[in-house]
DNA sequence: CTGTTAGCGCCTTCAT
DNA sequence: ATGAAGGCGCTAACAG
């Protein structure tokens, strides 16, 4: 394996300039610079992580910005789960991690926390922008030399220099391929909560679009209000099925349904319509574990925190390039695989005790 | 963070004796080991990876034992594939991965390839014991300082630092569930591939389990042998559909649909009956594409490869403990969500270019 | 602009 | 049984 050493001596300089070349601290001449690169690509140099991290001590800052914990029906708890996988791979690595929650309904709370991050001294940025609407504004705020990675929702024309995320289309499709194999020809709602966003737009459609190719009849689509309160739910079930009393699979496009569903079950005495939602968020797993709903699409959140700032940290200390996005599996989950789903994503998170206590070595 | 130095100073040793102490190389007086060790717990020391890495240039080599790529419908190369991602995280760590596949069906083979794993000095072994029946006396060959994990299936009563793998039960009842879900009360019927194997029966029994709790039919349950040729299996299909005409699903228990589906679809003219197989393999995975199948089941074997070398390198080299057994998810692919699955596993898999290439300095 | 040098924390050989 | 010392490959400060 070639070393910065071997490379000084094929490039005719010192191992100084040669680090310096590497880290574009400047101060080399354009010549010398390229006789260097030259020298790096033929030799195939490969920095090695070690000794880096052994020498330079510096420690990284990467800052995660995701709603708070509780909205969303915890799905966020979710994307906290993928961070604390980051962490215990990378605190290994000199690498701190930071969480700022925000209120995912107000634009103010993202400000103050994407400028607490920054306060802090942050190297780079997970940013999960939710519902925002017009956060394109406040990207501007994050000065050019701090990289960003985006998550969950994408937002196009920003230079992060990765988006990881869901397809949300095929996440919709996913959902209706399942509603129609379980109603073959009956009438089906799709309720859209947050009707605003993209995001959950094209899940809507891609669910309607299977649904139209295979059943006879098109999906009714309502609009569904995540303010309303439990009672309000309630009557809003009720009316639902009162004027489309044939109705035999609901869905529901984000991870509300366990909003709905109990009110659903209170409605029917016999047998329930179909139900398909989104997330594995707790509540939604209990309805899935108890037979409440039926599937539920999963979208990673986890994985997407997890591998955002994975790239992140290549980003910032090893100088790594990522594809402009990057998209994660669509996960279908029903009671019968529900309990091998785990959250856990780091293999030092399988790890159970302190070095020195196997009889190795 | 407490160094090795500061252990020296505090338990009235040089480094050299706190070293020997780490790893057990012996040499020092009971009393001054307990000493240091009773430092280390104070200090809580964790040893400081890379400076370990960097010092002792020694390598690692793992090696991972598993059948040919091409058996089992190219199952293995899913497998294999999963090794990969290990090699493009491990290599970075002083780590040399290799292969060596052995014949499934001749345990004289899975000997050979042991021991040339052994030969070639193999720190520790991937192995996926796949059919072999009386493989446990194999592993008694195995020295007691080699540590191996098993992935895929499972062999009881082997002292392997962990099992990787799927919960086969609980994969058969989630293909029971699509099927009961696609074929409300008509028969179906249940192809058992390899009738022998454990694992393979465990699966046959969720789904049958599954079939039986949610139909009034039970399922039909018939042995199919991946050995018959093109010809034979289209008489078998053949047979089975005039013996019992009104099934509507069809289930094989293993990655081997792509043997039956043809001849299926070659005997229904009209509406097909519901299919539902094993594993994201080459061929099923264009079944799935174009129609001709409907759900299959994965068991994530790129992952369960992974996971099983990331273990071993940690137990080897970091001394880590793992728990006795990791059951990864099932996960149920279908045409929608078949686009996103891919192979990638680890980070360093989507970085792009060589270092220094960014802005940042 | 470029070369030299002193560590980073740990491992390992060599003396004692 | 224990201590001392050199070196792993790279970083960064310093000297030219």
């Amino acid at each position: 394996m070639a070393g910065i050493k071997d490379i000084a001596e094929k490039a005719n300089v010192s191992i100084g300039t040669v680090d310096r070349v590497i880290h574009r601290r400047g101060r080399v001449a354009k010549e010398t610079i390229e006789r260097v690169q030259r020298a790096m690509e033929e030799l195939n140099y490969r920095p090695d992580i070690h000794a880096s991290n052994l020498s330079s001590g510096r420690r990284y800052r990467i800052a995660a910005l995701i709603p708070e914990l509780t909205q969303d029906s915890g799905f966020w708890g979710e994307s906290a789960e993928g961070i604390r996988s980051a962490v215990s791979e990378l605190e290994q690595h000199r690498v701190d991690i930071e969480i700022y929650n925000y209120d995912e309904w107000n634009l103010a709370s993202f400000g103050g926390s994407l400028d607490r991050a920054l306060d802090d001294g942050a190297d780079g940025l997970l940013i999960a922008p939710s519902t925002l609407t017009d956060r394109k504004t406040l990207f501007e705020r994050i000065p050019g030399d701090v990289p960003y990675v985006i998550c969950d929702s994408y937002i196009p024309g920003t230079n992060c220099i990765t988006y990881v995320g869901e397809d949300s289309y095929q996440a919709g499709r996913t959902a209706g391929r399942l509603m129609a194999d379980m109603v073959a020809n009956g009438p089906v709602v799709a309720l859209r909560s947050l009707p605003g966003t993209e995001h959950i737009g094209r899940r809507v459609q891609g669910f309607v679009d299977v649904i139209s190719e295979r059943n006879q009849v098109r999906p009714l689509s309502i609009d569904f209000d995540s303010t309303m309160t439990d009672p309000q739910v309630d009557a809003f079930v009720g009316r639902l099925f009162f004027e489309n009393p044939a109705i035999h699979g609901l869905f529901l496009s984000n991870s509300q349904i366990n909003r709905i569903a109990p009110a659903v079950l209170r409605h029917f005495k016999g047998e329930r319509p179909r139900m398909v939602g989104f997330d594995l968020v707790p509540a939604n797993r209990d309805l899935l574990a108890n037979g409440s709903i039926d599937y539920l699409i999963g979208q990673r959140p986890e994985e997407q925190a997890y591998l955002g700032i994975q790239i992140l940290y290549r980003h910032i200390a090893m100088h790594r390039r990522f594809p402009p996005e990057i998209i994660v599996p669509i996960d279908i989950i029903c009671a019968e695989n529900l309990g091998n789903y785990s959250t856990r994503l780091a293999v030092e998170e399988y790890a159970m005790t302190n070095p020195g206590d196997s009889a190795t070595g």
